[in-house]
DNA sequence: TCTTTATTTGACTTTTTTTGACCTTCTAAT
DNA sequence: ATTAGAAGGTCAAAAAAAGTCAAATAAAGA
Protein backbone atom coordinates (compact mmCIF):
# COMPACT_ATOMS: atom_id res chain seq x y z
CA UNK A 1 0.00 0.00 0.00
CA UNK A 2 2.83 2.74 0.97
CA UNK A 3 4.26 4.17 -2.14
CA UNK A 4 7.94 3.20 -3.35
CA UNK A 5 8.78 7.00 -2.56
CA UNK A 6 7.49 6.17 1.58
CA UNK A 7 9.44 2.74 1.22
CA UNK A 8 12.49 5.12 0.47
CA UNK A 9 11.84 7.69 2.83
CA UNK A 10 11.97 4.42 5.33
CA UNK A 11 14.69 3.17 4.74
CA UNK A 12 16.96 6.99 5.26
CA UNK A 13 15.53 8.06 7.86
CA UNK A 14 16.23 4.63 9.76
CA UNK A 15 19.80 5.24 8.29
CA UNK A 16 19.54 8.38 9.64
CA UNK A 17 18.91 7.50 12.81
CA UNK A 18 21.23 4.80 12.96
CA UNK A 19 24.42 7.11 12.43
CA UNK A 20 23.13 9.68 14.42
CA UNK A 21 21.56 12.13 12.03
CA UNK A 22 24.20 11.69 9.24
CA UNK A 23 24.01 9.38 6.16
CA UNK A 24 25.99 9.45 2.71
CA UNK A 25 24.55 7.64 0.09
CA UNK A 26 25.29 6.85 -3.77
CA UNK A 27 22.54 8.04 -5.63
CA UNK A 28 22.64 5.83 -8.26
CA UNK A 29 23.49 2.89 -5.76
CA UNK A 30 20.58 3.31 -3.82
CA UNK A 31 18.25 3.31 -6.97
CA UNK A 32 19.69 0.68 -8.38
CA UNK A 33 18.69 -1.22 -4.43
CA UNK A 34 14.77 -0.49 -5.25
CA UNK A 35 15.21 -1.02 -8.58
CA UNK A 36 13.94 2.73 -9.77
CA UNK A 37 15.47 5.36 -11.57
CA UNK A 38 17.69 7.43 -10.11
CA UNK A 39 15.46 10.78 -10.34
CA UNK A 40 13.26 9.36 -7.82
CA UNK A 41 15.72 9.45 -5.13
CA UNK A 42 15.61 12.92 -6.13
CA UNK A 43 12.04 12.95 -5.72
CA UNK A 44 12.07 11.54 -2.29
CA UNK A 45 14.87 14.14 -0.96
CA UNK A 46 12.76 16.67 -2.47
CA UNK A 47 9.75 15.96 -1.10
CA UNK A 48 10.57 14.46 2.56
CA UNK A 49 13.51 15.91 3.63
CA UNK A 50 13.00 19.34 2.99
CA UNK A 51 14.48 21.85 5.13
CA UNK A 52 11.07 22.49 6.11
CA UNK A 53 11.26 19.26 7.88
CA UNK A 54 14.69 19.90 9.31
CA UNK A 55 17.41 18.07 6.83
CA UNK A 56 20.11 19.74 4.98
CA UNK A 57 20.82 18.01 1.41
CA UNK A 58 24.72 18.18 0.10
CA UNK A 59 26.04 16.50 -2.76
CA UNK A 60 28.62 15.80 -5.51
CA UNK A 61 28.29 14.68 -8.87
CA UNK A 62 31.69 13.08 -10.51
CA UNK A 63 33.78 10.22 -9.43
CA UNK A 64 33.38 9.23 -6.26
CA UNK A 65 29.88 11.16 -5.94
CA UNK A 66 27.56 11.25 -3.05
CA UNK A 67 24.53 12.60 -1.71
CA UNK A 68 24.35 13.41 2.16
CA UNK A 69 21.46 14.32 4.23
CA UNK A 70 21.79 16.00 7.69
CA UNK A 71 19.30 15.92 10.43
CA UNK A 72 19.61 19.10 11.76
CA UNK A 73 19.43 19.75 15.52
CA UNK A 74 16.81 21.23 16.85
CA UNK A 75 17.66 23.53 19.13
CA UNK A 76 15.07 25.75 19.84
CA UNK A 77 16.33 28.50 17.54
CA UNK A 78 16.09 26.84 14.47
CA UNK A 79 13.24 25.29 15.20
CA UNK A 80 11.89 28.32 15.50
CA UNK A 81 13.69 29.56 12.45
CA UNK A 82 11.86 26.03 10.48
CA UNK A 83 8.26 27.25 11.51
CA UNK A 84 8.78 30.89 9.90
CA UNK A 85 9.90 29.75 6.55
CA UNK A 86 7.26 27.21 6.80
CA UNK A 87 4.90 29.83 7.38
CA UNK A 88 6.15 32.49 4.54
CA UNK A 89 3.26 31.76 2.16
CA UNK A 90 1.59 33.72 -0.25
CA UNK A 91 2.29 37.90 -1.27
CA UNK A 92 4.66 40.12 1.03
CA UNK A 93 4.71 43.97 1.10
CA UNK A 94 8.03 45.52 1.95
CA UNK A 95 6.92 47.11 5.11
CA UNK A 96 5.58 42.71 6.27
CA UNK A 97 8.97 41.57 5.26
CA UNK A 98 10.78 44.26 6.86
CA UNK A 99 8.60 43.99 9.95
CA UNK A 100 9.70 40.18 9.71
CA UNK A 101 13.02 40.64 9.03
CA UNK A 102 13.52 42.82 11.99
CA UNK A 103 11.89 40.32 14.91
CA UNK A 104 14.22 37.48 13.37
CA UNK A 105 17.20 40.01 13.62
CA UNK A 106 15.28 41.11 17.32
CA UNK A 107 15.31 37.67 18.03
CA UNK A 108 18.62 36.72 17.39
CA UNK A 109 18.24 34.44 14.58
CA UNK A 110 19.86 36.47 12.13
CA UNK A 111 22.63 38.45 12.26
CA UNK A 112 22.78 42.40 11.75
CA UNK A 113 24.70 41.79 8.27
CA UNK A 114 22.26 39.05 7.26
CA UNK A 115 19.62 41.63 7.97
CA UNK A 116 21.15 44.29 5.93
CA UNK A 117 21.56 41.91 3.04
CA UNK A 118 17.99 40.02 3.50
CA UNK A 119 16.41 43.71 3.82
CA UNK A 120 18.12 44.86 0.56
CA UNK A 121 17.30 42.34 -1.57
CA UNK A 122 13.31 42.33 -0.31
CA UNK A 123 13.15 46.12 -0.20
CA UNK A 124 10.60 48.01 -2.81
CA UNK A 125 13.99 49.06 -4.09
CA UNK A 126 14.83 45.86 -5.64
CA UNK A 127 11.45 44.31 -6.12
CA UNK A 128 9.45 46.82 -7.35
CA UNK A 129 8.73 47.04 -10.89
CA UNK A 130 4.77 47.14 -11.51
CA UNK A 131 4.49 43.69 -11.89
CA UNK A 132 1.41 41.43 -10.37
CA UNK A 133 3.78 38.60 -8.66
CA UNK A 134 6.51 41.00 -7.29
CA UNK A 135 5.02 40.69 -3.32
CA UNK A 136 5.14 36.52 -4.33
CA UNK A 137 8.78 37.07 -5.82
CA UNK A 138 9.48 38.77 -2.27
CA UNK A 139 7.91 35.96 -0.19
CA UNK A 140 10.31 33.99 -2.37
CA UNK A 141 13.70 35.58 -1.66
CA UNK A 142 12.80 35.95 1.47
CA UNK A 143 11.89 32.47 1.99
CA UNK A 144 15.00 31.47 0.27
CA UNK A 145 17.39 33.49 1.55
CA UNK A 146 16.33 32.18 5.54
CA UNK A 147 16.33 28.71 4.28
CA UNK A 148 20.21 29.60 2.94
CA UNK A 149 21.26 30.54 6.48
CA UNK A 150 19.26 27.72 8.01
CA UNK A 151 21.23 25.65 6.08
CA UNK A 152 24.80 27.53 6.55
CA UNK B 1 33.80 6.27 -0.32
CA UNK B 2 35.47 9.51 -0.94
CA UNK B 3 37.13 10.21 -4.38
CA UNK B 4 41.27 9.42 -4.78
CA UNK B 5 41.56 13.09 -5.03
CA UNK B 6 40.01 14.01 -2.15
CA UNK B 7 42.44 11.06 -0.24
CA UNK B 8 45.59 12.84 -2.32
CA UNK B 9 44.49 16.39 -0.72
CA UNK B 10 43.98 14.74 3.23
CA UNK B 11 47.44 13.60 2.59
CA UNK B 12 48.66 16.88 1.25
CA UNK B 13 47.07 18.99 3.53
CA UNK B 14 48.16 16.40 6.66
CA UNK B 15 51.95 17.10 4.97
CA UNK B 16 51.24 20.74 5.42
CA UNK B 17 50.04 21.35 8.41
CA UNK B 18 52.96 19.19 9.56
CA UNK B 19 55.35 20.75 7.97
CA UNK B 20 53.92 24.54 9.40
CA UNK B 21 52.71 25.78 6.07
CA UNK B 22 54.95 24.53 3.18
CA UNK B 23 55.77 21.40 1.90
CA UNK B 24 57.83 19.68 -1.22
CA UNK B 25 56.90 17.13 -3.09
CA UNK B 26 57.78 14.63 -6.17
CA UNK B 27 54.89 14.59 -8.56
CA UNK B 28 55.83 11.64 -9.95
CA UNK B 29 56.34 9.43 -6.39
CA UNK B 30 53.52 10.68 -5.09
CA UNK B 31 51.34 9.48 -8.38
CA UNK B 32 53.01 6.38 -8.13
CA UNK B 33 52.12 6.24 -4.67
CA UNK B 34 48.54 6.80 -5.38
CA UNK B 35 49.02 4.52 -8.20
CA UNK B 36 47.41 7.63 -10.43
CA UNK B 37 47.97 9.36 -13.66
CA UNK B 38 50.78 11.79 -12.44
CA UNK B 39 48.13 14.75 -14.17
CA UNK B 40 45.78 13.68 -11.28
CA UNK B 41 48.16 15.41 -8.83
CA UNK B 42 47.83 18.77 -11.17
CA UNK B 43 44.56 18.16 -11.06
CA UNK B 44 44.47 18.08 -7.49
CA UNK B 45 46.90 20.99 -6.79
CA UNK B 46 44.74 23.03 -9.44
CA UNK B 47 41.37 22.54 -7.79
CA UNK B 48 41.92 22.25 -4.06
CA UNK B 49 45.19 24.31 -3.49
CA UNK B 50 44.32 27.39 -5.40
CA UNK B 51 45.22 31.30 -4.43
CA UNK B 52 41.36 31.64 -3.17
CA UNK B 53 41.73 29.30 -0.78
CA UNK B 54 45.19 31.08 0.05
CA UNK B 55 48.05 28.44 -1.28
CA UNK B 56 50.82 29.53 -3.97
CA UNK B 57 52.19 26.39 -5.73
CA UNK B 58 55.82 26.58 -7.11
CA UNK B 59 57.51 23.84 -9.41
CA UNK B 60 60.62 23.11 -10.64
CA UNK B 61 61.02 20.29 -13.85
CA UNK B 62 63.73 18.40 -14.96
CA UNK B 63 66.42 16.53 -12.85
CA UNK B 64 65.52 16.90 -9.18
CA UNK B 65 62.31 19.30 -9.89
CA UNK B 66 59.59 18.98 -7.51
CA UNK B 67 56.23 21.06 -6.43
CA UNK B 68 55.89 23.41 -3.11
CA UNK B 69 52.88 24.23 -1.86
CA UNK B 70 52.96 26.95 0.24
CA UNK B 71 50.25 28.07 2.61
CA UNK B 72 49.69 31.94 2.80
CA UNK B 73 47.28 34.53 4.30
CA UNK B 74 45.30 35.62 1.99
CA UNK B 75 44.78 39.79 1.89
CA UNK B 76 44.27 42.67 -0.08
CA UNK B 77 40.50 43.69 -1.55
CA UNK B 78 40.34 44.53 -4.67
CA UNK B 79 38.99 48.13 -5.79
CA UNK B 80 38.59 47.33 -9.11
CA UNK B 81 35.34 44.71 -8.34
CA UNK B 82 33.93 47.70 -6.87
CA UNK B 83 33.57 48.90 -10.63
CA UNK B 84 32.19 45.96 -11.76
CA UNK B 85 29.64 46.21 -9.54
CA UNK B 86 28.54 49.99 -10.67
CA UNK B 87 28.30 48.05 -13.85
CA UNK B 88 25.36 45.87 -13.21
CA UNK B 89 23.00 46.75 -15.25
CA UNK B 90 20.12 44.96 -17.63
CA UNK B 91 19.00 41.61 -17.08
CA UNK B 92 20.92 39.15 -15.77
CA UNK B 93 20.19 35.61 -15.80
CA UNK B 94 20.57 32.98 -12.50
CA UNK B 95 24.12 31.95 -14.14
CA UNK B 96 26.00 34.86 -14.64
CA UNK B 97 24.11 35.93 -11.41
CA UNK B 98 25.92 33.25 -9.94
CA UNK B 99 29.62 33.38 -11.64
CA UNK B 100 29.59 36.93 -10.44
CA UNK B 101 28.81 36.01 -7.03
CA UNK B 102 31.39 33.57 -7.30
CA UNK B 103 33.93 35.85 -8.19
CA UNK B 104 32.95 38.59 -5.64
CA UNK B 105 33.88 35.83 -2.89
CA UNK B 106 37.10 34.74 -4.49
CA UNK B 107 38.43 38.14 -4.45
CA UNK B 108 37.34 38.50 -1.03
CA UNK B 109 35.17 41.27 -1.25
CA UNK B 110 31.95 39.51 0.34
CA UNK B 111 32.30 36.69 2.94
CA UNK B 112 31.19 32.70 2.32
CA UNK B 113 27.78 33.44 4.23
CA UNK B 114 27.02 36.84 1.81
CA UNK B 115 27.65 34.50 -1.11
CA UNK B 116 25.47 31.98 0.37
CA UNK B 117 22.59 34.45 0.98
CA UNK B 118 22.72 36.30 -1.93
CA UNK B 119 22.83 33.49 -4.28
CA UNK B 120 19.76 32.50 -2.56
CA UNK B 121 18.42 35.47 -2.90
CA UNK B 122 19.00 36.00 -6.98
CA UNK B 123 18.30 32.21 -7.97
CA UNK B 124 16.33 30.85 -10.18
CA UNK B 125 13.98 29.22 -7.44
CA UNK B 126 13.51 33.05 -5.72
CA UNK B 127 12.81 34.93 -9.12
CA UNK B 128 11.58 32.22 -11.24
CA UNK B 129 7.82 33.18 -11.99
CA UNK B 130 7.31 33.44 -15.49
CA UNK B 131 7.48 37.36 -16.06
CA UNK B 132 9.01 39.25 -18.21
CA UNK B 133 11.24 41.50 -15.90
CA UNK B 134 12.36 38.38 -13.83
CA UNK B 135 15.81 39.42 -14.88
CA UNK B 136 15.96 42.67 -14.23
CA UNK B 137 14.11 41.85 -11.08
CA UNK B 138 17.67 39.69 -10.24
CA UNK B 139 19.86 42.53 -11.55
CA UNK B 140 18.43 44.80 -8.88
CA UNK B 141 18.14 42.38 -6.24
CA UNK B 142 22.09 41.87 -6.83
CA UNK B 143 22.77 45.51 -6.78
CA UNK B 144 20.93 45.87 -3.54
CA UNK B 145 22.57 43.60 -1.78
CA UNK B 146 26.01 44.51 -2.76
CA UNK B 147 25.63 48.15 -1.89
CA UNK B 148 24.03 46.75 1.26
CA UNK B 149 27.32 45.22 2.02
CA UNK B 150 29.30 47.73 1.52
CA UNK B 151 27.74 50.21 2.96
CA UNK B 152 27.87 48.45 6.39
C1' DT C 1 -16.91 10.24 -12.94
C1' DC C 2 -13.86 14.18 -13.34
C1' DT C 3 -10.26 16.76 -11.58
C1' DT C 4 -6.42 17.50 -8.99
C1' DT C 5 -2.32 15.95 -6.80
C1' DA C 6 1.40 12.71 -6.11
C1' DT C 7 4.49 9.31 -7.97
C1' DT C 8 7.19 7.01 -11.41
C1' DT C 9 10.09 6.94 -15.55
C1' DG C 10 13.28 8.25 -18.75
C1' DA C 11 15.76 11.27 -21.81
C1' DC C 12 18.94 14.76 -21.53
C1' DT C 13 22.30 17.99 -18.93
C1' DT C 14 25.98 19.40 -15.97
C1' DT C 15 29.61 18.71 -12.90
C1' DT C 16 33.63 16.38 -11.28
C1' DT C 17 37.11 13.04 -11.65
C1' DT C 18 40.26 9.98 -14.03
C1' DT C 19 43.40 8.78 -17.75
C1' DG C 20 46.66 9.28 -21.28
C1' DA C 21 49.14 11.23 -25.03
C1' DC C 22 52.10 14.78 -26.04
C1' DC C 23 54.89 19.15 -24.64
C1' DT C 24 58.33 21.95 -22.15
C1' DT C 25 61.99 22.76 -18.97
C1' DC C 26 65.91 21.54 -16.34
C1' DT C 27 70.30 18.99 -15.01
C1' DA C 28 74.25 16.72 -15.99
C1' DA C 29 77.31 14.14 -18.73
C1' DT C 30 79.67 14.23 -22.82
C1' DA D 1 77.76 23.53 -26.75
C1' DT D 2 75.08 19.43 -27.35
C1' DT D 3 72.12 16.15 -25.87
C1' DA D 4 69.93 12.34 -23.23
C1' DG D 5 67.15 11.56 -19.56
C1' DA D 6 64.45 13.28 -15.74
C1' DA D 7 60.87 15.89 -14.12
C1' DG D 8 56.89 18.53 -14.27
C1' DG D 9 52.87 20.84 -17.37
C1' DT D 10 48.81 20.91 -20.53
C1' DC D 11 44.85 19.65 -22.62
C1' DA D 12 41.22 17.08 -23.99
C1' DA D 13 38.69 12.73 -24.14
C1' DA D 14 36.36 9.28 -21.40
C1' DA D 15 34.05 7.95 -17.40
C1' DA D 16 31.47 8.55 -13.21
C1' DA D 17 28.12 10.60 -10.71
C1' DA D 18 24.34 13.58 -9.67
C1' DG D 19 20.62 17.10 -11.37
C1' DT D 20 16.61 18.67 -14.18
C1' DC D 21 12.42 18.59 -16.39
C1' DA D 22 8.52 17.00 -18.35
C1' DA D 23 5.56 13.23 -19.85
C1' DA D 24 3.04 9.20 -18.30
C1' DT D 25 0.68 6.84 -14.52
C1' DA D 26 -1.54 6.21 -10.36
C1' DA D 27 -4.12 7.74 -6.34
C1' DA D 28 -7.07 10.63 -3.92
C1' DG D 29 -10.91 13.89 -3.62
C1' DA D 30 -15.01 16.31 -5.01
Amino acid sequence: MSSLSDKIEKYLRNLIKRYEGEVEIKRNRLADDFDCAPSQINYVLDTRFTVERGYIIESRRGGGGFVRIIKVKLTSENEAMKNIIKQLEGPIKPKEAKGIIKRLHENNLIKKRDRILIEAAVSKDSIGFENDDKNLIRTQVLKNTLKAIFKS
